[in-house]
DNA sequence: AGCTCATTAATTGTCCGACAATACTACAAT
DNA sequence: ATTGTAGTATTGTCGGACAATTAATGAGCT
């Protein structure tokens, strides 16, 4: 008999006392919001030292299940929602040049239905928490008052968030947000180079709020697809390429 | 004057030296595929204790800037794959409870208009891939051999990766991945309640690579979208609840 | 009691040094 | 050419230490 027996992989303790501690964690023995135990006390109940246990944690503080509350000494534990992704495309997306062309054309194929989706299934706190980022924008951006530009581009993204969470579906919101990660060096490099710009996402926010409101399920998406053309004419108003990279 | 200084993040040590890290790994100072330099000589070089550097390299670790080859004890410098969701979608979805009504959706909204994009652009590299996985599939599900449930569902996830390849959008390619994270377990769930999907799945398939081969975009989209209905239709045959979670 | 402030305890970040286990290398022996 | 051997380099883990800073405690005051 010709038995190939496969490389048995041996993990060294950091990466076990790890992924003990992400079990605790997403079976929510230790829920999330609750300080962590103290290190020692960690390495204690699970024999090893505390520089063991410090290199487990910086594993489970990138991957999100921990986080240090602002000037807070202990850390926390957290559940990560769509923000958990978030990290991932940015790695990602660091080897590999996107430009403005793939972000458009991903837009144009996964914004429109989301916004008929939210306009279809959207609740009284979804729909209040869209109007108050379209709110939030105009208000932002009207003539007398302008925002920072990369306040701007996040408000922007926000809107789109929104409208995920309108659609109550979390396997959209996940999809979309490499697109709203990648939108927002996007939009960054173009918002100030086109006068007309913010008034125009003004408009078209205000359009789609309406359809939503109104469970206008198309005029939601075609109020959207022409938000998303919006975002092209930009670029071509700008004279900048579709082509080049973002970020 | 009424200047509001805000709280100054001091960020510890390690944090530091993961970040000078990175830069050099992203930066093509430290080139992939490299072994990167002791531990003790980083920590000399940063003017820090090893122990600081172990805990920044962790940093690197999970973020996939660097991997450990096989039983191998020097840690190597690597580009971080589409998969660098993977992890974030799996954590982000143990908390929400997904159904395959939120999938199903999902996928009716951006597989058909993937397709239309592949058939349109695919270049030949891509398009043998994709015929491979379709091959691979129908080779492993004829009536005469049949594999195990988790490659056969691995195989369709696989096929819809190759067809993202072929659309050539990184972008869209990383909004596929929560997709297809979830679709396997959803499929995993049906496949073997339906005598008849994997043979239809079969047919799907071999439409769906023809129209693409003949870059067909119309065609491409409605055999798509013929096939992502076949999954409901699964569903409903096997008697199962759209509405029950996955996984 | 409730509040402010000083004092103490607890906790993290970082360092030092040490050592066993093992991967890597060079070289000798079969 | 493979196998064995010795030596080195490097990682994984440990014990302990200490300064800086946050959290907790209690004293004093209203």
């Amino acid at each position: 008999m010709n038995v190939e027996l496969e490389p048995l992989r041996i993990e060294p303790g950091y990466r076990k006392v790890a992924a003990a501690l992400t079990e605790r964690i997403l079976d929510r023995s230790l829920p999330a919001g609750v300080h962590m135990p103290p290190e020692i006390e960690l390495a204690r109940q699970l024999g090893v030292h505390r520089s063991t246990v410090r290199e487990a944690l910086r594993e489970l503080e990138t991957n999100g299940l921990l986080e240090r509350r602002r000037g807070s000494k202990r850390m926390v534990v957290t559940r990560p929602a769509n923000n958990a992704v978030a990290e991932g495309v940015r790695r990602a997306l660091s080897l590999s040049d996107v430009s403005f062309q793939h972000v458009w054309e991903a837009m144009t194929m996964i914004e429109p239905p989301l916004a008929e989706a939210a306009a279809r299934r959207h609740e009284p706190a979804s729909l209040t928490a869209l109007e108050d980022a379209a709110a939030q924008f105009r208000a932002h951006n009207a003539d007398t008052q302008v925002v920072g530009r990369s306040e701007a581009v996040r408000e922007v993204a926000d809107f789109f968030r929104r409208l995920g969470d309108c659609a109550a579906n979390p396997v959209l919101i996940l999809a979309q947000e490499p697109l709203l990660q990648l939108l927002e060096p996007s939009l960054d490099a173009m918002i100030d180079q086109v006068p007309q710009a913010r008034a125009r996402i003004v408009t078209a926010e205000r359009r789609i709020v309406e359809a939503v409101r109104a469970r206008d399920a198309a005029s939601a998406r075609d109020w959207m697809a022409k938000h998303i053309r919006d975002f092209k004419r930009g670029y071509e108003l700008a004279g900048m390429s579709l082509l080049q990279p973002v970020g």
